[in-house]
DNA sequence: CGATGCATGTAAGCTGTTACATGATTGC
DNA sequence: GCAATCATGTAACAGCTTACATGCATCG
């Protein structure tokens, strides 16, 4: 019996490249995280390696000797028990617990930004509508590249990073209105 | 010349905590933290207390003695140096790695839903959309408890709250219907 | 033949959580 | 008097990042 603990988010994240691509290389996994704008994930090689090494000894994922390139590389695919740990991290993803953890350094700011003189507030307020106009564009750019028909769920979660930059970006301009016409 | 460090995100919140409440105690910005349905903070005491005791060896924040409470309490008050700390750190959240720093555990897996058989992938969603509603009520009903004018950005924070819930729902239900009705 | 990209890792450190531990105050 | 809340902390650990270190492959 293997042991039955939950995968942390980027356990799960990482489990799913490796199924989605398999096989491929824990550098092939970096890549993907990287290439999302959305991705929470720096993905340095320092998290991954291990966390790959970890998911190996718990037989979640496979690994093989790719002999055709000599840069020693190492191919990996997701096991029966992988598939079955994956399946569980995702359902588990329907709790409370995970719904609100949704971390926004921009709204946690607002709650604070009294602190800042009027004419710093309103300089903020702009540099920040800049920025999120910039990172709506990042994310809309990357949702066009993912094919809706052959890609469909990875469409479906670049669709939901631009719903979300979309409603951040109409809120921003709500605070923005609400603090400088008055 | 004070060290000039940045502070992490949670740094920066319960500074701006102490400074809201001033004067506080610590067990008060922890329950400031928690009474937030969209706050990712977990806020145990475990976290609070040393990182306020590090935020007060720096000099941001000052404690005096409660001597009419038996507890022992102590009172947490900011700085001058600790309201520019503050400051840096509210403007430093106007650039786009923090803007793209978001953690959506819903999105995250919605990339790896294909791992699910259908009907596994129906009962998911319908789960989902319920908690997601469930947390929506939560966002709207804290947001119901701020006053629009004499706590302008407490409002306007749980402003943001409610409508990231909101768009996440509906793209929710449009990830429902794209995978469902064909 | 040099730059960029592919590929794999390790060590130290930061940040936050969980679980534990203690005790006073307030309201019923 | 007892329960809930107020109040303060510590120790161990989990999880991820930064910085470092190495070397082959591919393309111009």
């Amino acid at each position: 019996m293997a042991s039955p603990r939950v995968l942390s988010e980027l356990e799960g994240v990482c489990l799913g490249i490796v199924r989605k691509y398999d096989p491929c290389t824990a550098y092939h996994v970096r890549m993907k995280l990287k290439e999302a704008p959305s991705s929470h994930w720096k993905a340095s090689s320092g998290s991954v390696y291990p966390l790959l090494s970890r998911l190996e000894d718990e037989g979640l994922i496979k690994t093989a000797a790719d002999t055709s390139d000599g840069r020693g590389r190492t191919l990996l695919s997701i096991t029966r028990q992988g598939r079955a740990s994956l399946k569980k991290w995702l359902v588990a993803g329907a709790s409370q617990n995970l719904i609100s953890s949704l971390t926004d350094p921009i709204r946690s700011r607002m709650f604070f930004l009294d602190a800042l003189p009027a004419a710093q507030q309103a300089t903020y307020l702009d540099k920040l509508e800049a920025e999120m106009e910039r990172y709506l564009t990042d994310t809309e750019r990357h949702l066009a590249n993912q094919s809706q028909v052959e890609e469909r769920y990875n469409y479906l979660g670049a669709l939901g990073a631009v719903k979300l930059a979309e409603a951040r970006l109409a809120w921003l301009r709500t605070v923005r209105h609400t603090l400088l016409s008055c």
